[in-house]
DNA sequence: AAACCTTTCGAAAACGTTTTCGTGTTGAAA
DNA sequence: TTTCAACACGAAAACGTTTTCGAAAGGTTT
């Protein structure tokens, strides 16, 4: 087993110290030609590279950026990871992952671990128990500290740091807006509880859009999820016993499964009903018949966001610097799960 | 703005030494009660934690899992990190993930930089490129430095490690005998080119299953897909002009390609083509119709995985102890794709 | 020959810990 | 009073770097 060599041992082999091998290795001209020469030849020899953790000791920074999120197991975060990583990667930045599995406890412990030295900032998207508990203490923690955080999507105005976003109420009218022109006026409406930011705000949207075309609200054409597990009563009512003409689902899943129950209910979608979903993601693009969705462009919302951080971070004094929050412009992308 | 304390900070403001401050954090026995709890008030007052950066230099150890990947916006290797971070969460360690995006270079580059200290030892699965070009010195040269690997799914022969995969083989061969036991003898298969390891092991099955039931393996009802994004002629042509009465595709992406394709032939699916996929993931869940499948169980892969990772990393010194490859079982999941 | 540069290198500090070892003080035993 | 253990604490090394500063050696200028 060959151990990683250090500076220590080249300079006790070659009988010099340990500054001459540092000053060789980085071309210093403090070093004459001869025994820097020899030393790159005995460091590339032996394989050579210098230890991350203490460049990390010495410098003062990590190059990793710490993300911490709810899930990987969708879709949309995975792409935004995946956007994030490009941009690390092209500045030399590691990242490092933690996921909160929607609990606020696991979002404060990783983060907080991983403030103690492991990371220079955050990138994150807050866990559903985080943005019910309405506390974000452990960010304005850290962010005091001086360690920038960026946060994306799932955000709360109650922290200020820069964020990365798209304007889900907006977007969400747009579709509506859609739909409406496409002539339906009894439009569902399936979303989630009301603390879970973005779907609140797609809510928003919603109902902007109809007021915005002299539709009456109607409570009866909304449906809010809790659990997705038993959703499938509150949807079956929404569709067979209500009797709207199209769905605004403000994601994929609500959206998918809004089809699979109006299949049962012999309903065709989108002869007999019309849907549009939220995120571009996996389901969309391949369920049957493959649904109109509002695209969030998760990549580039990862690679804004990662800009953002390292700007921050190599930017370093001038933190007078204001906070910004970054739109990221969304699609509507028209597939088969509606009809014009 | 309230930066970390350090333990000379504490020293310095309490006008003790940093070994007391050290050893009374610890609750070493050395300290007079008086001055250990004097110091651990102040500590917990300026919330003191310790430098993880420092202690990774000082222990030679980072606690630390690196994750090489070749994507993650993949719903299978998304359940193995899940499961990776759970059993890496239960035993303080965190995972840092490094995408390769397939490419051996990329591989090449993370790995080599993650090893200079950052990790304590890698959980990978091998990009295509590196596959194909059967290169695996970077790989070679980690477990020479005495740094542990463990593979999963995407793995060599050649490189002498603990090892997590799937039967693979004995998995499509399952799949196919459920087909033949169907009652159906003319089964389709679509499948990557050989050089992917588990492409060609799950082909391999195919045969086998074949050759068990005395069917003769016929090349026209075998499909090989380079490139998913112009794969519809060569499947088309399987569906249309050869006529399969069912087919085994190797991967989600290909069963659902498959379904599609045999809707535009106005071929119903399973009433005139019965399908199986391999894979459980979103694809398979919500597809119209939801597809049969072999579930591989990525989160039982990734929490065994992270568990020899992990207990070779505490296991020290006793290094002789042989490497593994564990099995993780599957099971096919019947859908509405195919009918019996 | 004295003064001064240049060149080339090494010692040491610093980053933040933990731990080993040494040392001074106190009280009790001889 | 002397001796010795127990107690309480500090100095220093170590982990692997980079960098500042000092110094020795040699050459050049007056």
């Amino acid at each position: 087993m060959r151990k990683k060599v250090t500076l220590k041992q080249i300079a006790k082999e070659l009988d010099v110290s340990i500054s001459t091998v540092s000053k060789s290795l980085r071309d210093s001209h403090e070093i004459s030609e001869d025994t820097r020469l020899k030393v790159q030849a005995f460091a590339k020899l032996y394989n050579y590279k210098p230890n991350n953790i203490a460049l990390s000791l010495k410098n003062k920074r990590t190059k990793t950026i710490g993300i911490i999120i709810p899930e990987i197991v969708h879709h949309f975060f995975a792409t935004v990871i995946s956007g994030i990583e490009q941009v690390a990667n092209e500045n030399g930045y590691n990242v490092i992952v933690c996921l909160s599995d929607e609990s606020f406890d696991k979002e404060v412990i990783n983060m907080e671990l991983l403030a103690n030295g492991s990371t220079d900032g955050f990138i994150m998207s807050l866990s559903k128990e985080t943005q019910q508990k309405k506390d974000f203490h452990h960010i304005q923690e850290i962010i005091s500290q001086g360690m920038p955080v960026v946060m994306f999507d799932r955000i709360t105005n109650d922290v200020f740091c820069d964020k990365v976003i798209i304007d889900d109420q907006e977007a969400a009218s747009n579709a509506v807006q859609f739909l409406i022109n496409s002539g339906f006026n009894k439009i569902g409406l399936i979303t989630t509880v009301d603390y879970v930011s973005v779907g609140k705000l797609r809510t928003d949207g919603y109902k902007k859009a109809l007021l915005a075309n002299n539709i009456q609200i109607n409570e009866d054409l909304i449906v809010k999820i809790e659990d997705i597990d038993n959703c499938s009563v509150k949807i079956e009512n929404l569709i067979k016993n209500i009797k709207c003409d199209a769905i605004f689902a403000v994601n994929e899943l609500f959206a998918v499964t809004a089809i699979k129950i109006a299949a049962k209910n012999n309903l065709k979608v989108p002869d007999d009903i019309s849907i549009i979903g939220f995120t571009d993601g996996i389901i969309s693009q391949f369920s049957t018949p493959s649904i109109s969705t509002v695209s969030q462009n998760g990549i580039k919302m990862g690679r804004k966001a990662a800009q953002m951080l390292i700007d921050r971070l190599e930017l370093e004094d001038e933190e007078d610097e204001q906070y910004k929050t970054e739109i990221i412009e969304t699609n509507l992308i028209i597939r088969e799960s509606t009809k014009s």
